[in-house]
DNA sequence: AGCACTCAGGTGTAT
DNA sequence: ACACCTGAGTGCTTG
């Protein structure tokens, strides 16, 4: 059986726009700071002089306020890019000042009152529906106390601060006609963040009974409302920007890229007036199992029509309308259908997760009694051949989990020898190398050494786990007043370090607060590249925000590393005063890592996944120094984290960044990531 | 042509 | 169980 798994190649390669993408993004400098709680921002070095002080070629940064992360450029490469966009209408804005460039449609009301609250008009009950004109204001909104972190915050205000941190650039990227893998990484990403944020806030203020309840279809509101998305145009078959195999969490996803425009009914169809034709046409569908659709073969869908079901009234017919005529009228004509498939998330029970499978053709249409009773359109729509895998792979994945199908190529089932809770196996199925060099499993860091002193703490007193409704826990406090991670797990937001609970704190294992000490969860394998050596995948899809494992091995110190880095060329080791290249897509990524001290970690002679994670220029994974609470020691680790939804077998890549200047006898690596963006190199 | 209003359409999370 | 938000469609108003 042929595998196409894994290109080896970043998604992004293909369908882009080359000349968009010349620029550069800035080195960020990797400052040693000792944090103080209380001032974590601060860059005051009280050990005066690092060694290691880089200046990025961007800078100087202030001190203090990041930049927010992902969007910051420098005025130099902003012109670069400008220059090198082929702008192709006239009406195009030019680059405009942080303030002027943030609202791109009109705000409603901009003091908030408008957004979400319009909704669910149709209650059948009676009582003076519909007459009048202004719905009740349901929350009465008490955002005036300027005080307090957490309570009360609106959440139009934490948008619209989220908004002004954007670089104008992503606003040109956005406003574009076209959507672009850029439009599209940027318009997740800020609905991430909002997401997060609006969730984070929730969470902390459940007792107050304020917050968005959904912060997925706040945030979603406040996005269509502010225009901040991409592909907002229907059209027929692919869309810009987003490629076959991509996975999304959430509805509003599939929205806001414009591969799905309504954000809860399956069939989106061009309507007789929008478009020129003079009947509708269906350009996508979701097959979300909420009716009876055959989803058992890999290329072809029965898909069940819309209507026919009614919590008031009950089942009915389904009447040859809306989506099941455009359905009927797209099957005649033979256009292409973007087809969603949407799976229960195995690591996720509670929620799903969305596969873009590509163009598909209706070939066949019928009526046929449900069960319960009534009519219901069935339409039966075959997949375009030449097109990637995508919910193909999942199927495999589910295949070779029931043992119903065996992985192929498989060299060891378990390469940690049971030392993870989950096997990782080891697999080539492209040569015939048997693996890679020895080295020895270990979960953990050794020779832990004490960081430098942090404030003297005694840990959290949470003996059922930190909530975020705690304002007492000092282990929130150290991270600004929140809890670093979501309820899901995820990183809420991405701050320069994660202060967890450690051996000092009297919450459970389970604390919501010990995300990276849980261990690897995904069932990932290591395995033999095209052309990069050994890599990393997951079986697992993995969602944006999620800890993946931390980096093992051995605590070594600088003298050690150039012995090492000189003759031997160690590849193995992870080096915290890189300087990295921004990441474009993260979301929520305010501040770069900050370490105490300097960590190097060898990883050669004993280490665990992490090492076999290789470098890439548009990386999917990214890392951050977590400090567990441990007396006056701080503990420190460096975990990693997914930047973006990541498909099963996709490969798991971070930036490596630079060292500058070069050590001695360091030499650069020719890169292979193969992305638009690569640098070329790396250390 | 432009706007207000109604209604279909399910989803995500908590209980 | 519960709280929702968009977009199509319809009908009325306005230039």
């Amino acid at each position: 059986m042929e595998h196409h798994f894994g290109q080896d190649t970043a998604p992004a390669s293909g369908s882009f726009d080359k000349t968009r993408v010349l620029n550069v993004k800035p080195l960020r400098t990797l400052v040693p700071v000792f944090p103080s709680p209380s001032n974590p921002a601060s860059s005051s070095n009280p050990q005066g002089g690092a060694p290691f002080v880089c200046v990025s070629p961007s800078g100087p940064f202030p001190s203090g306020v990041a930049p927010f992360y992902p969007f910051f450029i420098s005025p130099e490469s902003q012109r670069l890019s400008e220059q090198n966009v082929q702008t192709p209408t006239a009406q195009r804005v030019p680059a405009a000042p942080i303030s002027t460039a943030v609202p791109i449609n009109s705000f409603r009301t901009p003091t908030g009152a408008a957004n979400g609250d319009v909704g669910s008009s149709r209650k059948k009950d009676g009582t003076g529906t519909g007459r009048s004109k202004r719905k009740p204001q349901k929350k009465a909104k008490a955002q005036q106390s300027g005080g307090s972190v957490s309570a009360d915050v609106d959440p139009d205000a934490v948008a619209a601060d989220i908004l002004k941190s954007l670089n104008p650039m992503v606003f040109d990227v956005l406003n574009q006609p076209e959507g672009s893998r850029d439009s599209v990484a940027y318009t997740l990403m800020i609905y991430e963040v909002m997401r997060r944020k609006l969730g984070q806030i929730e969470d902390s203020n459940r007792a107050a009974n304020s917050g968005a309840k959904r912060p997925d279809l706040k945030a979603g509101a406040i996005m269509m409302n502010k225009g901040i998305r991409t592909n907002s145009k229907k059209r027929i078959g692919l869309v810009p920007g987003v490629e076959i195999g991509d996975i999304f969490y959430f509805r509003f996803e599939l929205c806001l890229v414009g591969l799905h425009a309504p954000s809860m009914a399956g069939i989106d169809y061009i309507g007789s007036k929008t478009s020129q034709e003079e009947e509708p046409l269906a350009v996508s569908i979701v097959s979300s199992g909420g009716y009876e659709d055959n989803v058992e073969d890999g290329d072809v869908l029965i898909y069940s029509g819309q209507g026919g079901v009614n919590r008031d009234k009950g089942a009915s017919d389904q009447k040859l309308e809306r989506g099941n005529l455009a359905l009927e009228k797209s099957a005649h004509r033979g256009n292409e259908v973007r087809v969603i498939r949407g799976l229960r998330d195995v690591q996720h029970p509670t929620g799903k997760v969305y596969v873009y499978d590509g163009l598909y053709k209706i070939q066949d249409s019928w009526v046929e009694k449900a069960k319960s009773g009534f009519n219901v359109f069935k339409y039966k729509l075959v997949r375009l051949p030449g097109q990637p895998q995508a919910y193909m792979i999942w199927k495999s994945v589910q295949q070779w989990t029931e043992k119903s199908a065996s992985r192929t190529g498989i060299i060891l089932p378990d390469l940690t020898s049971g030392a993870e809770k989950v096997p990782v196996c080891l697999v080539n199925d492209v040569d015939t190398e048997k693996g890679p060099a020895h080295f020895t499993y270990i979960k953990d860091l050794k020779n832990l050494r004490p960081a430098a002193p942090v404030e003297s703490s005694t840990g959290c007193s949470c003996v059922g786990g930190c909530q975020a409704t705690n304002f007492d826990c000092p282990c929130i406090h150290k991270n600004g007043g929140y809890l670093p991670y979501s309820a899901a797990s995820l990183l809420a937001d991405l701050k320069s370090v994660i202060y967890e609970c450690g051996p000092s704190c009297q919450c459970p294992p389970s604390c919501r607060n010990r995300v990276s000490q849980g261990g690897l969860k995904f069932r990932l394998e290591v395995y033999k590249t095209k052309n990069k050596g050994w890599g990393l995948r997951s079986w697992d899809a993995i969602r944006a925000g999620t800890f993946i494992c931390e980096y093992a091995g051995e605590v070594i110190n600088n003298a050690r590393v150039e012995e090492l880095g000189g003759d031997n060329e160690d590849d193995y080791i992870f080096d915290s005063t890189r300087i990295y290249q921004q990441l474009e897509v993260f979301p929520g990524d305010t501040e770069a890592p900050k370490i105490p001290s300097p960590l190097y970690i060898s990883a050669r002679a004993e280490g665990n996944v992490a090492r076999f994670m290789n470098h890439s220029c548009s990386p999917n994974v990214l890392w951050r120094p977590v400090i567990r609470e441990n007396k006056n020691e701080s503990d420190l680790h460096i975990a990693f984290y997914a930047i973006r939804h990541i498909p099963p077998m996709m490969e798991l890549t971070y930036d490596y960044g630079v060292v500058l200047p070069l050590k001695v006898g360091q030499r650069k690596k020719k890169c292979l990531c193969g992305s638009v963006k690569c640098r070329g190199y790396f250390c």
